[in-house]
DNA sequence: AGCACGCCGACT
DNA sequence: GTCGGCGTGCTC
């Protein structure tokens, strides 16, 4: 034997000699020391004790003992025996806890599936299964001929096992299972699937004819020398989707995996039926309306590869791929796809810095680019992709404004608007009404002495819900009963000020007797499925007029709608959100696109009182992206992102003073530096929200770079002080508005 | 974030 | 007499 094994079998480690770095789940900016016996693999999961709890973490690797006589504990369980998340996906991790300043084992927990959070194996879920036991195998037959039952259900477990779902489909009889497994002739036991299901790559129904357009693009994706970034700019009805299926077809032909990430889950369905339909490989998808346990199998099935596609949410971006070959952001400029709470990563960022890491190509896709994206192709560091063409004979959507300055409105609606609708509903087309407040009125007016209900947690007015008979927060959730008096004058004299879609939809049916209307918004598709049954219904016309929020300018089709009213843009036009224009702009070109899809070319029609501000008449005449390199050039002159690196400070209390002065304190341990500049301590635009006073401090850098020096440098310090420990506070770094 | 520890009001 | 309110402080 050689001597060295030798020498170390007969001194064995002392059980703490090991030290290790663990990150746990904690909002706290550091890592923690533990001794082990065994050191486990860096990225393994472990069990540790913590404080009072036992939390699940990742061994960070091994260290040098510190010499301070801290009474270190010891790990708890090795829960894996390798790393359990793919390379790129832990390099991905580590690189955003690091860029979005959050807590790593934080991060790192939002890399893993919920069971696998809580310390479950990383195994697909078992199913119970039974098979015959030595003594049922040797047993006679004949033995049994007084239970029929249990004779047949033995005789079949004898030449095979079988799951508990197919002894009820064969219509075995239970109580025969139970007295077999009496009689212990049979028993239970847990079958797992096979984890090795492969796929090979088969087409399900013939590519489209691609225009020359979407052509070039699919080639250009195809040919390039080395992985990079795409943005596929293409107006409504272009063809985007095909684009993405024919340059996956590709990647898939390859043997290798495609992540296409989707903003919202109400569009998933349709993008799944249409990537099934063309592609003979498993797909799963990755939301938040899939069971804990239906996630680790779609999760499973993507890290070791029986996945050919995965179709996900904001979250999917971390998925695992044994062999990814191409990530796809759909819809890249919305906004669902950066997280607003917690770790607020963005998944479209961090799909370029994925792709980057893993050399594969990303394609993000729009009709209405972000400015960031366009920037980022303006600096050439993306690539540019545009279809300009509508698919068929669809014509371009005509815009007309009208003024609606001094005018008489119904229910939001002008006189000259009405008549349009009344000729196109006579023409059998249908009609879409955009209006984005729901509920029956956006506040409640005292007629009498002008008294507006207001909430009591917010600064906020209280939206009416008449059908309800409630008065509710949108911003809060506080709900009460529709008072019958005004609380300052007791008039009963209430109305409602301003229109929702309640109402809308309520004086459109009076308005046209003729034409049924359906409403779509959150209160009318709070059942599960009636989002989608409402869109069909909306899709075969079996309703000429809609009204709807938001929700219904988010990739529908509605091919039979030739004309679109949006009845309330002004807000966003003298918006305190710097990103409230981009987002009208985007608005009004995707409502825009759910008509004229057909042959009868399309029109929107916008009331407004400003008909001539300049940015709405840029969008008009000049089309989204002339507006957008006129925003891009306000920007740059305010600095803001692109141009800007922003990051933000959020501090809210019950207590005004308590927030601001944490920010100020912020403020005042941030060094001073000639190209940061620092604003605030101010007031959100909603100063008071759910009863608590916010306010927010902005960062804001030429460099992205330095401003990462910065806040690496002084985050451990400001986490520390004293006026913080007294508030809600976060760090938003590239926010996306300022609420 | 949890969770324990700690010091003051309305209840079996 | 105690159950429980949430302030404050810590977590290897």
């Amino acid at each position: 034997m050689n001597a060295a094994i030798k020498a170390a079998q007969s001194t064995p480690p002392t059980p703490s000699s090991n030290v290790i770095q663990v990150a746990v789940p904690v909002p706290l900016a550091r890592l923690f020391d533990y001794d082990c016996a065994t050191v486990p693999a860096t990225g393994a999961r472990i069990q540790v004790p913590f404080g009072s709890r036992q939390l699940v973490g990742f061994c960070m690797g091994p260290v040098e003992p510190t010499a301070s006589a801290y009474k270190r504990k010891s790990v708890a369980r090795i829960i894996d025996d390798e790393r359990i998340l793919t390379e790129p996906v832990w390099q991905l991790l580590n690189w955003a806890a690091d860029y979005y300043q959050h807590p790593l084992g934080e991060v790192l927990a939002h890399g893993l599936p919920v069971f696998l959070r809580q310390g479950e194996a990383a195994n697909y879920q078992t199913t119970q299964a039974y098979r015959a036991t030595t003594a049922g195998q040797q047993l006679e037959l004949n033995d049994l001929r007084r239970a029929k039952q249990q004779q047949r259900l033995l005789a079949a477990l004898r030449a095979n096992a079988l799951l508990r779902r197919d002894i009820v489909a064969q219509e075995f009889s239970l109580s025969a299972l139970k007295a077999l497994i009496d009689k212990q002739l049979i028993e239970v036991f847990q079958h797992q699937p096979s984890t090795q299901r492969d796929w090979t790559f088969a087409i399900g129904s013939e590519p489209l004819q691609l225009n020359p357009e979407q052509a070039l693009a699919v080639a250009a994706i195809g040919a390039a020398q080395r992985p990079q970034t795409y943005l596929l700019e293409g107006v409504t009805g272009s063809g985007k989707t095909e684009v993405y299926l024919q340059a996956m077809a590709e990647v898939l032909r390859k043997g290798k995996q495609v992540l296409v990430i989707v903003p919202e889950i109400g569009l998933t369905p349709q993008t799944l039926q249409r990537f099934q339909k063309r592609f003979a490989v498993p797909i799963v998808m990755l939301h938040s309306a899939l069971t804990d346990r239906e996630r680790l199998d779609a999760w499973l099935d993507a890290k070791n590869g029986a996945a050919a596609i995965v179709i996900g949410t904001r979250s999917a971006i971390f998925t695992p791929f044994s062999r990814l070959g191409m990530i796809v952001i759909d819809e890249e400029h919305d906004s669902s796809l950066k997280q607003q709470e917690g770790f607020r990563y963005h998944a479209r960022d961090l799909a370029v810095v994925r792709g980057h890491k893993e050399q594969v190509p990303v394609i993000l896709g729009s009709a209405t680019p972000s400015l960031e994206s366009i920037n980022n192709v303006t600096q050439q560091r993306y690539a540019h992709l545009q279809l300009t063409q509508r698919a068929g004979q669809a014509r371009p959507t005509r815009h007309s404004v009208v003024d609606i300055k001094q005018m008489p409105l119904k229910a939001g609606l002008s006189v000259p608007l009405i008549e349009r609708m009344r000729e196109e509903l006579a023409r059998g087309q249908q009609v879409l009404v955009f209006i984005n407040r729901r509920g029956f009125a956006p506040a409640l007016l005292c007629h009498e002495c002008g008294w507006l209900a207001q909430c009591r947690r917010c600064d906020a007015y209280y939206t009416v819900h008449q059908r309800q008979q409630l008065l509710q927060c949108h911003h809060c959730g506080d709900q009460q009963r529709l008072p019958a008096q005004c609380h300052d004058c007791g008039s009963t004299q209430l109305v409602g000020r301003g229109v929702g879609t309640e109402q809308l939809e309520q004086s459109l049916t009076e308005l046209f007797p003729d034409y049924p209307v359906l409403r779509i918004d959150r209160d009318s598709t709070r059942k599960k499925g009636s989002l989608q049954q409402h869109l069909a219904d909306a899709t075969e016309n079996k309703y000429p007029l809609l009204v709807g929020t938001q929700m219904i300018a988010k990739g529908h089709h509605f091919p039979h709608v030739t004309l679109v009213a949006m009845l309330d843009i002004d807000g966003a036009l003298y918006s305190a959100d710097f990103r409230a224009a981009e987002r009208l702009g985007q608005l009004i070109t995707q409502v825009a696109g759910r008509a004229g899809r057909a042959s009868a070319p399309g029109t929107v029609v916008l009331q407004t009182h400003h008909p001539d501000h300049d940015l709405l008449q840029d969008l008009i005449q000049n089309g989204y992206a002339a507006f957008a390199r006129s925003l891009l050039k306000e920007r740059e002159l305010t600095q803001l992102p692109p141009f800007g690196q922003l990051a933000l400070f959020r501090a809210e209390a019950h207590e005004a003073q308590h927030a601001q002065a944490a920010l100020q304190a912020i403020a005042q341990h941030l060094p001073t530096h000639p190209e940061v500049t620092v604003l605030g301590p101010m007031p959100a635009v909603m100063e008071r929200r759910a009863g608590r006073y916010r306010y927010q401090l902005l960062l804001q850098c030429q460099q992205r770079g330095l401003r990462q020096q910065l806040l690496q440098h002084c985050l451990p310090q400001l986490t520390q002080l004293a006026e913080l420990r007294r508030v809600r506070w976060s760090l938003d770094v590239d926010p996306q508005d300022f609420s």
